[in-house]
DNA sequence: TCCCTAATCTTGACAATGTAAAAATAATGA
DNA sequence: TCATTATTTTTACATTGTCAAGATTAGGGA
């Protein structure tokens, strides 16, 4: 099914758009219609190939999701130290970067946008995300203890990420020296015990 | 200035339907509209109280962050064990607490909305909750890693919170073990070293 | 080649939003 | 009492997401 209609796979291109009106303004500001617009079409196109804006944010978010899997991925591939301890420090700073250099993406794809549709996609790379971190929590503590060291791992990188972003960290701390103290914590915390 | 106008303080009124909103739906439904409707005014009836939306957003998430202080310093004060871990552990289950059932509000508080506007009385408050957690971990690690100890807690605490009300928390995790074991994690990571 | 059907896109409309300006109303102060 | 000022309402405008009706175009038979 090779579609090349009036503008040829439409359905792409609005992905495509929104990605990059991502990369360029906040969040609260991608519209369906400023999405159109970058597209080239009219408002009203999107309609036949998503069906809601949630929908067309839905699989943004899930594309997000899958550069996300795949920053993290290489981050610990490349890692300096090949041991379970030496990955996760590297994914964990791969979070924070990706976090900060994408940061409208991140807040789409971890944000509380109402109306942002579950696509079975996005479902599917979410939960892939997380099965990422479940391994490599696994790793170090153990597959018993797995699952609450990722969420213990998830959240404070997510936290981290978040109050950064929403300029809540004190800016009188210094931030290079801060990130390497939290991870030093974080492992520190589900080494012990 | 006694003010007894036409509605008898409308400013205080604003304040208290838009909290009242912040309770009955989610954030992203809580605009300026429906605000004025609640409080039984035109739309245009808050413009001479509060200048814009952000304004009257930032008022609101003003009174959250002393809600907010007040439930963990009361939280600490009645923890069982009144040691600096005890009072650290009765303030991270208030904080969940109170992310949990005061979900709009909280969202309002820590959340992305490009449109809040930081009034002067956001500022203050929101800097007392982060002195107040600076001390109690300062209590615990002493001053010189009372910051960094401080942010480790707030991004663990703040990203679990946000993890669970996104429903980003795989949903076969028994939640009430969790809490427990999250917050065992994060004491052991500061008390390390 | 022609034409019909179905997919795709545009146009126009609707309700809702935040904000601004103008008009109306009520309280204050002389 | 009355003019001034503070407060609220009424209109209006530019946005937004979604829907319904058209127009346009592509594809596959004849």
């Amino acid at each position: 099914m090779a579609k090349t209609y009036h503008h040829g796979d439409l359905h792409e291109q609005l992905l495509n758009a929104g990605e990059l009106a991502l990369s360029e303004m906040p969040v609260e500001q991608v519209s369906l219609r400023e999405i159109a617009r970058r597209a080239g079409v009219s408002h009203a196109a999107p309609k036949h190939h998503f069906p809601t804006l949630g929908h067309l944010l839905g699989e943004i978010a899930a594309r997000g999701f899958r550069r996300f899997v795949a920053a993290l991925d290489e981050a610990a591939k490349a890692a300096p130290t090949q041991t379970p301890e030496g990955r996760l420090k590297a994914m964990g700073r791969a979070y924070l970067h990706f976090a900060e250099h994408n940061a409208a993406a991140y807040q789409l794809m971890f944000g509380q946008r109402e109306l942002m549709v579950m696509t079975p996609s996005l479902v599917t790379s979410s939960y892939a995300a997380w099965t990422q971190i479940v391994d490599a929590a696994s790793s170090l503590v153990g597959p018993a203890r797995g699952q609450a060291a990722a969420l213990h791992i998830w959240s404070s990188v997510h936290g981290l990420s978040l109050l950064k972003l929403a300029g809540r960290v004190p800016p009188d701390l210094p931030w290079s020296n801060l990130e390497e103290q939290q991870m030093q914590m974080l492992m520190a915390g589900m080494s012990a015990e």
